[in-house]
DNA sequence: ATTTTATGTCAGCCTTGTTGACTTTCCAAG
DNA sequence: CTTGGAAAGTCAACAAGGCTGACATAAAAT
């Protein structure tokens, strides 16, 4: 279990597994995820839109020509409650629906000009406060958070998250 | 703009600001929150309960005694809001509300027996989670895991965060 | 005595999750 | 070629949990 060399050395360097530290951590989550989500929740409700919305929109400019089904997969909610979505905002003119060339059931989804436009706000609001706390912490510090945020996935949630870096660019 | 030394060290110590790397800890934080909630989450299915039930009980686990007005401030939603789950939790016997005794309009809220148990069942669920991330990730990337978030956070929630530290305990 | 504060409640709305039922399309087995 | 199942997407209806607004009560503060 514990090394046998200098003495302090095992005890201290599991100091962060202890109850009170989990707890810390668990708290920062919740309050950090709210300060990450409070930039693009102030511009969506100008735009009567909601979270749901946000996230449709950022992954669709992220892989375009996606198929609802394929963001169904990322989004880890069911057809139904994506579809809703994808209707008003298909309404408003801001993503385009192409059925599929070879497989006429499925549905290419891209964003428009005015989509695009809304997902620039979106996310430029969202990368200032990363970039903000990034140049706050530091290199070192950012590389630390990213390996345990990828620790804290699924398994399935890991894969798809790296699958969205190789795919992506 | 760049600093005039030599000439790849100011360019790669900002490696990690690029728009490509913000996006990747804009997408990191997505994922890992859904990890983050899952376990609760089955667990809270299983009792007909939410999110926000666990939210409450996590608060008042914590500083027992709390009041109505207090955990408002904290959770960030309306008190028509909060009272629904607090009359729910409160009817299934988790929650005790006793009038207070200084200033009798208060209400000073405990975590009965039976909501104690819950509360164990659901944070031993995320200390696990987070035990397990932690230790995958080493106690550097843990300390710069906590930086970032709590850079992340807004500073009313950040002055929250800390407050909650203190009193802990 | 009046006003303010802390809490609770009712009614009604919205977003976003859910399940169930349905259509259209594709494909593969007969 | 036809037919039956699977897959993709859509429509309808419901529930959880946010929200606002209006109002009631009790206690504290002025």
């Amino acid at each position: 279990m514990a090394e046998r060399g200098t003495a302090p050395s095992g005890g201290e360097n599991l100091l962060f597994l202890t109850d009170e530290q989990l707890r810390k951590g668990i708290e920062a989550m919740f309050f950090a995820y709210r300060g990450f989500t409070a930039d693009p929740d102030r511009i969506l409700e100008s735009h009567s839109y909601g979270r749901a919305h946000h996230r449709a929109i950022h992954f669709i400019n992220r892989a375009p020509g996606t198929t609802v089904n394929n963001l169904l997969a990322i989004l880890g909610v069911t057809k139904q409650s994506l579809n809703r979505v994808l209707r008003t905002l298909i309404e408003d003119g801001l993503v385009e629906s192409r059925v599929g060339a070879r497989d006429k059931r499925e549905r290419h989804l891209y964003l428009t000009e005015a989509g695009q436009a809304l997902e620039r706000e979106l996310s430029e609001a969202q990368r200032s406060r990363m970039r903000a706390a990034y140049r706050a912490a530091g290199p070192a510090a950012v590389a630390g958070f990213r390996q345990v945020l990828e620790a804290m996935m699924d398994a399935e949630q890991r894969r798809q998250f790296n699958a969205m870096s190789e795919g992506g660019s």
